[in-house]
DNA sequence: ATTATTCATCGTATATTTACGATTAACAAT
DNA sequence: ATTGTTAATCGTAAATATACGATGAATAAT
């Protein structure tokens, strides 16, 4: 038995994997929590989290690239939201590579 | 409305973000549904993936730290499997938080 | 125009992750 | 004892993630 057949990565293990890592951090999590209760803007989710502003910021914009939140501009202010079709999502794609289990 | 209660994050955020964690690398996702086939030895897995004999070890002491799988040893080889109480556990978890939505 | 408010971005330091080759460890078979 | 097989560990380089303060951008209110 010589070697092997080396293939690349399953789009679909890179994506389940992409979406891990924006739920890797409690940061987000915790974030993500807040925003299932209500939205938010920025400000609030800063004031019930021990980090700096620009933190959380940089939070947000993981959990936006995914699109697992939007935020609808009211300046100076930013309303986040949970993008509930993403949330579905992401629990689909999980539960489906729970199922391939039994 | 001067500052706030600052609190550190929360065991079960802490511990989500953990299982979330090893579940982030597309290698990983790669090895959980290898295993989920069929219990494999180190050996297998390597030759099913582009990677080091190294490489895939560590991933493998990774899922084996959060005890998604287990090895059992018989020199020279380790037969490695999933840990089915503990993968549904991981799904009991994320579909809690998941839960916490609507 | 100036000021106040909110948030994004920049620059940067530190820590963690990822990957590899080389080596070591643990045995079985000879 | 020597050899072969498998897997863990070590050392290390490169990339990525995380955090913060400082700054800049966008507007509303004055």
């Amino acid at each position: 038995m010589a070697t092997s057949k080396k293939h690349i990565f399953l789009d679909e293990e890179i994506k389940i994997a992409e979406i891990a890592k924006v739920l890797s951090h409690p940061a987000r999590i915790a974030i993500i929590r807040i925003l299932l209760k209500k939205d938010c803007i920025c400000k609030e989710i800063v004031e019930e989290l021990p980090l700096a502003q620009s933190t959380v910021s940089q939070h947000l914009k993981e959990l936006k690239k995914v699109d697992l939140i939007s935020g609808e501009i009211e300046y100076p202010k930013i309303c986040y939201r949970i993008n509930r079709t993403m949330w579905q999502k992401v629990q689909n794609d999980l539960i489906k590579l729970f199922k391939s289990c039994c």
